[in-house]
Parts: C-alpha cells; structure tokens; sequence
DNA sequence: TTAGATGCAAACGGTTTGCAGGGAA
DNA sequence: TTCCCTGCAAACCGTTTGCATCTAA
C-alpha cells in the first residue's frame, strides 16, 4: 500500500505503457521508453520545459514536440497526470500507483504540497447522483499560506 | 440567502468596487465601471475574448488590455472569480455573493454545472490543520459525461 | 516497403508589455 | 498639472502544427 516504486515496479509500469501502445498500434519507439523512465527517475512535479533539460543533462536529446506528444500517451494510460494550477503553469506527475492525493500549494512560492482526504469520494458520488453523470476524473487544490507566528 | 442580484445588490457591488479603488488609490475611471456592470447584468461563465466581444456588441469599445487589467483589481477585491478549467481555457464568473460553489464540467462540450458540498469546508479545515496554514482559496472541479442509457 | 514517429522551425493564441496620448484627481 | 490609465500593436511564451526525414513493424 505504502510500498516505494522500485525496480520491480517499474517494470511493471513500463508493461502497462507496452501494453497500451500495442493495444493502440502506437509504435514502441526508444524516446518514448526513454521519457517514461526519465519521468519514473525522479519524485515530484515537473513541466515539460523541466523535463527537456533533464533528458538533455542526461545526454538524452528529444525535441519539444516528442514531449508533448509522448506526454499525451502516458495521459491518456494513466501513468502520468496533469495538473493545470494556473495560467501558464501546468505540471505534471507521474501517477502515484499506490495512493491517490490532492494538492496544496503556497501562493508565495509555489511549493506543493501533496495530502489525500476521502471525504472527496463522497462528494465525487454525490456529484454523479446529483447530476446524473460519471465523474471521470477531478481536481481539487487548496492555495495559501504559512499560518503566521503569532 | 438565495437572493436573486437586483438593482440593489449591484448598488452593493458597485459600493465594494468604489471603496476597492478609494482605499488602493486607483482611479475610478468610467471603463472600469461599465466592465462591472456588463459582467454583472450576465449570468454564467465568460473568458475575456467573450466579454470583449459583448461589449463592443453593446457599443462601448474597451482594449482587451483595459480588460486584463480590470479583471485583475475585480479579482482583487473580490467581485469575479476565474476559474483555469485547462489549459488556454481561463473563465472568469462573478462571484455569487450569495452563495459558494464548485463546478462539474462535461468533457465534450464544456458545459459547466454548479454545486455546493459542505464536506469540502471539512477537507479544507483538516489541510489548514495538517500543514498548518491558511488557505486562501481553493478550487474543485469534477469532470465526465452524462451517464449512458442502459 | 510504408505508415507512423521524430526533429526542427514556424505558426498559433491567450496574455503581457511598451509607449504615446488622454483624463481623473 | 500630474501621473495613472487607456488603446494599440508588438512581444511573449507555452503549445501546436507542417513538413522532410527517419525507422519500427
């Protein structure tokens, strides 16, 4: 449950993202593997601006366009999410396989931070009652600040 | 509680912009009321291209520019809320005095609902506690379909 | 062999900025 | 009169697109 990705599961991220690409008739191209295992490297948030320099750092060169074009993939299997937090700042994440969360994030700095609460859930099923809709996904993020020293 | 807006209320709002601008110095110039009052005469969601257009349709010409920079101070002191539903899709709505609400998107056509879940006042007091800040904001937006006819 | 993928650079579109002119205080 | 605000157009910047080349199948 709480368990860390490691080797092991990274294979097993790497089959779900095989799978999805010969389920699709998406070619198994080397940048596209590349891109998942330079984002399943590393913990935390990133743009996609971030992630060009990294795999160039990582003498792996890839055009911007492969990016976002591989990025569109592994949304669309589940293996990484988005998050729009502002006007020009989206980022994402490599999807936590073990625990769904949440995020808040300081106005100041920007810093985020990341808590799971399962009261969502029951406002996510009193959404579709409500509505009458499947919820596919959701996004839920509180903004502020450091309480003040009093 | 579930007040309608009247021409009383948009005394009121108009009140809270006049005392914005007299307490931040700015000047109140007769562009920045007449964008007041067109987002307040409409109900629903807008983005500024939307807003420009309606009050150009409504002969009173401003620059986009005076636009953005208006919906910064509305923003400021409170009157609209915008929302950033994804990315290059930034809406703005005037906030409901009257009552808070979250939103639910169709991932087809855009359409937007409203609803409000007080169990999102629970998760936002345990995140204030278990990071120990102050939130300012948040937001909550579900998205998905009508649900399938069996 | 060939259709899909990549890299590059140009295009795109919402937002921001620089600057000259205008008007609120 | 001052200097903040507006309008305009160019700049900006993350993202998308067009096209020639490459390569997985």
């Amino acid at each position: 449950m709480n368990k860390k990705p490691t080797e092991d599961s990274f294979d097993h991220v790497r089959k779900i993202f095989t799978d999805y690409l010969e389920q699709h008739a998406h070619r198994k191209t080397p940048e596209r593997f590349t891109i998942l295992k330079e984002i399943f490297a590393t913990d935390g948030h990133f743009d996609i601006e971030t992630l060009y320099i990294r795999m160039k750092n990582h003498k792996y060169r890839v055009s911007r366009a492969t990016l976002y074009n591989t990025m569109e993939l592994l949304l669309d299997c589940g293996l990484v999410t988005k998050h729009q937090f502002g006007t020009n700042f989206a980022q994402f994440e490599k999807s936590n396989l073990f625990k769904q969360h949440d995020h808040f994030i300081f106005s100041d700095s920007g810093e985020v931070l990341e808590f799971y609460n399962p009261l969502i859930e029951q406002i996510r099923s009193q959404v579709e009652e409500l509505f009458d809709v499947d919820v596919t996904h959701y996004s839920l993020t509180f903004y502020g600040n450091s309480k003040p020293k009093k």
